[in-house]
DNA sequence: CTGTTAGCGCATTCAC
DNA sequence: GTGAATGCGCTAACAG
């Protein structure tokens, strides 16, 4: 099969043009180096040759891969591809290919990903990383790192900071008469569900209210749909779920239990990812994942360039995009402490 | 920097196991041509050094690069998400890294993608690929290449089709009384697209119905929605839209001018992607596009392999969700021909 | 400005 | 079984 057929190489192009390879090298990399002429007539000769700089060899050598990785936990997750769109858009503005890691929410499957990757790639983009703050710091040894939703100090970071929309969506609970709100968790190693309970705590002790936690196994629909029995069991008369994918899997499982959303029973999801479609359309924590992915290609470049800039923490704010799955409390009934 | 320490190479494993780097080499690519002893001494020295074999430095002696590419129009469309976590996994259990392209749906972009790629991957998989035949054959001549939603002749390629579902789906809506249907297409680069035209057009004629097509800008929200003049405009009373996408903006839009879902127009989505998440729960053709992405790495492995093997088509069935968007034709009212 | 030389880290002939 | 030598394609000093 044709696919055999040798690619020219940098001596091919040497010959043809009459030059040495280094010059054909030059014309490439760095073109100001030599005459105008040369430049042209090297390109000339390589274009008609159909030449292309091989870039194993070219890292092989001088160590730059042109190449970074993004990994995450699960790509299937709607909140990471607009992240991964807009580092990937980045990235290939800059001349960058991108390898992409999904490790299946586990960290050891992150930890051999990102191994095996380190030699091929110059830098690294871990969203929502599940491994421990020792092994990411051990990896940000070897290569220059941005952490997503993560906070390791240390380490440049852009976080989705949930705490300004949680708190405007326990206000936003509090006048509509809520007075006990059940916070249905995500996955227990997350930054992001750490820092959401917390925010939660701090609002809802602000606000007057009580709270309770319990906990979905995965971030999915079918976790969200599974844990309507525990949902209700707490009293709460509203929910905030750790993401969106929670949060329309509770919905689904409140129609089954005829629960009716928003009038029995409210409902507030995080990321605002699935926009206005689900029924009744959810009100959410909505912050711009894309920007993220856009500021983390950025700091990441930085880094790449050898910037050994201080210690990095770039927070994106939320915000409560209200719809149609939150509602008055219902009336008291029964229990009455 | 700590980042600059220099990784142990081959030779200092070499050196500390008392052997050439020639048997070092052996121990890991091909142990049984060495004694036991020798290999155990090794693989102990290298992991006292933490050496890895590097991967750029083999795939320059070799031609080997365990590396395989993923290209995509758009990583946000719901649809590729599944199929490349399935690709990926499938590529990770056998010790390949991926790539991923996403060309924003650019056939140009697309091709600089490839070529940049082409030198540091083993091979391709091209999903819903907007290059012409002739790019893409050109680039099966260089690497192995499956491609996924886009039928061209000698390339393995697998192939969900939407006829099966199609014919269902107009079965579906001439029992409920419909007699005119539009199609609102996507890319027109699009083989999913033109396929799914064809086949509409034939279940129309055997089912005795008319259809006219509209065009969408591109597969999103935002083209569904904005087209609802245009669709209200050709006199039909259903539509099936190129994918979910396009049919949940249309349910937005027609819900803005005051169209009643299924009551005054019935709609149809294809993919399927969105499961039950719009409202009214979309009807929708359905197909398992995490399968897809499974088959065509298995392909794309076999090809690696050298298989030189038949001009494989694999195709998908799809078949019909029926859920709460359709419904019976409202009643004919003034324009009776 | 341009050519020469010497590796980058590894796999692979050949000898032994 | 194992070692010495050679080359994958390119860049980076160092000369001139």
């Amino acid at each position: 099969m044709a696919r055999e057929k040798r690619l020219p190489t940098i001596s091919d192009v040497a010959k043809l043009a009459q030059v040495s390879r280094a010059t054909v090298s030059r014309a490439f990399g760095r073109p100001e180096l030599i005459g105008e002429e040369t430049v042209k007539r090297v390109l000339r000769a390589a274009k008609e040759l159909g030449y292309q700089p091989n870039q194993t060899a070219r890292a092989l050598s001088t160590g730059r891969h042109t190449n970074i990785a993004i990994v995450v936990p699960d790509v299937a997750n709607p909140f990471f591809p607009p992240l991964i769109r807009a580092a990937q858009a980045g990235a290939d503005a800059a001349g960058y290919s991108v390898f992409l890691g999904d490790s299946d929410e586990d960290a050891d499957r992150e930890h051999t990903l990102t191994q095996r990757l380190a030699l091929q790639v110059e830098g690294f983009i871990l969203a929502s990383s599940r491994m421990q703050d020792e092994q990411i710091s051990e990896l940000a040894e070897r290569r220059p790192l941005v952490l997503v939703n993560r906070d390791t100090r240390g380490i440049p970071r852009v976080l989705i900071d949930a705490a300004a929309g949680i708190h405007a969506a326990v206000e936003h609970l509090a006048q509509l008469g809520h007075r006990r709100i059940v916070y249905v968790s995500g996955p227990s190693n997350s930054w992001s569900d750490q820092e959401r309970r917390r925010a939660l705590k701090r609002a809802v002790r602000k606000a007057g209210m009580e709270s309770v936690a319990i906990g979905a196994r995965r971030a999915s629909f079918e976790a969200g749909r599974q844990v309507v029995a525990e949902v209700r069991g707490t009293g709460a008369t509203a929910a905030i779920t750790f993401d969106d994918l929670v949060a329309h899997g509770l919905l689904a499982g409140l129609l089954e239990h005829g629960v009716s959303v928003p009038r029995e029973f409210s409902v507030i999801g995080c990321d605002d990812v699935l926009g206005a479609s689900t029924f009744p359309a959810l009100t959410s924590i909505s912050a711009r994942c894309d920007a993220a992915g856009q500021i983390a290609f950025d700091l990441l470049m930085k880094a790449m360039q050898g910037a050994e800039s201080a210690d990095v923490r770039c927070v994106l704010e939320s915000r409560l995009a209200v719809r149609a799955t939150t509602g008055a409390a219902p009336a008291r009934s029964s229990r009455k402490a």
